[in-house]
DNA sequence: GTTTTTCGTTGCACTAAAAACAACAATAAA
DNA sequence: TTTATTGTTGTTTTTAGTGCAACGAAAAAC
């Protein structure tokens, strides 16, 4: 047992409310008959007469009265369904889930994102982090609507809407001796200083390995992570420098917490921040639009 | 904007529960293409995207999952109106609207009504109590469902389902001087004892008065009242005597408070009770069955 | 009391909408 | 790369809803 049709129960509702049938036929454009066979069909459907008919029109029974007032009671509940559509058409409710490598909280909460909520602030958001692996499986299995990942591998299955180069920066506490380095900075110096690095998997751990292998070096890494907040503790600490890009950063730079230094060899500037969706997926109206202010924040960057 | 259509809101419920629009269509033995085209026109009508479509299936959109659960909730408020409507027609629930004179309240609440009360403990009852004239007019408005009336007049709109003589006796206090008259009374004593009559339009008022004129008599109204309660008073307190059919007073015969005396004078034995109903009304079924209750209550009386 | 009007209903022809059938593009699995 | 499965789209067929006309009943008007 489904619904009713709602043709029968326009008809019905409008007849009771006339008080005749044909009245009803007429206000509707149609045929008495046809108002007459709708409201049978009702009736053999629930079993019940629904309308007295007889000398001066029609008129409900008890059991039409019940169906009525369920009838007024399920036509308020729809219009309320109703604006809730449209409030989840116009971003004013829903829901976007992200999946972001640990490196772009930071940045993302406190701009993109800030700047999303505060112009529709309805909006909650399911934010997940991971590494870029990770990242990448979350959208493309629908658990995460879009994805921030540094260093994405090409997928037939991920579509990139965005990617903006990020160079590897070298970061150092201000007062540490290190600061005092001249730029630009050799790559054979870099192999000296004590560093925290992280773990590959993580985008930027990759590229780091990559860089490696292809000078043939090998960082000086007291610390090995996969926490991006452990590399910002262990320069601050001064215990020595580690490599990120600087939107990972922008808020110790403000503070002074960090300073950045750029790295010359141009392997340090292969990577790239990717704005990722799954491919051939309809988002939501609400991840279609925040994905725009994320695109609009990441070419910020570009400019640089 | 009134339902959706049962159909289509069937159709994806079951899509999002098997996870498949063909897995859907083979349950309900249609074609996928059926069942996509609904689920299209559905979400055309209702101007929201429900299902995400792709590759391995259909899911529910957040707007889908709304609808989904308003979907529940209305199935679940279906099924309880229609153990309503079962409610009503296996008369454990209904309302009976009764127009009764007043004279048949006694007897009617404390046998008949009492009896289908007992064995239909649900139903409620609507009973207002007025003239003959009141009660006829209560019933070809609808204003009632049966109507009992002392000499219903003949009427087209009216059906008597059941008439019953109902001679008028001479009530009298059981200790009062009057109680030691004897039977058969001759209608000259009658005139001039002192009694209590009903006004005209009380049917068994109009019959009195009908007497009056044919035997060119005069009664010794000393009270002339529209109430039956004030008959039985004005006898009981011995204050003279007054005429009534005998089911009026089964009560007080029984408690010894009244007596009744046969009146031979062939003029009193020609009210009937009548049953009736408004001409070609299609009674609710706990009406049409209280009526049969009614008619056996009634027949009772034809035996004596 | 009779006629007239208005009510809801029913039979039949017709039209518009829903369903079946078949083929298609896209995607995941092998 | 192939194969199987998914949802979708033309096209034809079938179904169900609709309009038209006439009917019987009953209230209203005369």
């Amino acid at each position: 047992m489904s619904g009713l049709d709602p043709n029968q129960t326009q008809y019905l509702s409008l007849a009771i409310k006339v008080g005749t049938i044909r009245g009803a036929a007429e206000l509707l454009g149609v045929e008495p008959s046809t108002v007459s066979r709708q409201i049978s069909a009702l009736e053999k459907q629930l079993g019940t007469t629904l309308i007295e008919r007889g000398r001066k029109g029609v008129r409900l029974t008890e059991a039409g009265d019940l169906l009525a007032a369920y009838l007024r009671r399920q036509n308020g509940e729809l219009e309320s369904l109703q604006s809730e559509f449209s409030a989840l058409q116009q971003l004013q409710r829903g829901t976007i889930s992200l999946s972001v490598g640990e490196g772009f909280i930071g940045d993302l909460v406190s701009t993109a994102l800030a700047l999303f909520s505060k112009e529709h602030p309805g909006i909650t958001y399911n934010i997940t982090y991971g590494s870029t692996k990770q990242v990448m499986h979350d959208v493309k299995t629908d658990r995460a609507h879009i994805g921030l990942a540094y260093d994405a591998i090409p997928d037939k299955q991920i579509k990139t809407l965005t990617q903006v180069k990020q160079p590897l920066r070298l970061l150092i506490a201000p007062h540490s001796q290190y600061a005092k380095l001249q730029e630009p900075l050799d790559i054979k110096e870099l192999t000296k200083i004590p560093c925290a690095i992280l773990n590959r998997g993580m985008g930027i751990g990759t590229l780091l390995n990559r860089i490696e292998g292809l000078h043939n070096i090998q960082f000086n890494a007291v610390v090995k992570t996969n926490s991006i907040a452990v590399l910002k503790n262990f320069v601050r600490e001064d215990m020595g420098v580690t490599f990120l890009p600087e939107f990972v950063v922008v808020r110790e730079i403000l503070d002074k917490q960090i300073i950045a230094k750029k790295i010359t060899v141009p392997e340090f500037s292969l990577g790239e921040s990717h704005l990722i969706v799954r491919q051939g997926r309809r988002l939501p109206d609400a991840a279609i639009s925040l994905t725009s202010y994320l695109q609009q924040h990441m070419s910020t960057y570009k400019k640089k």
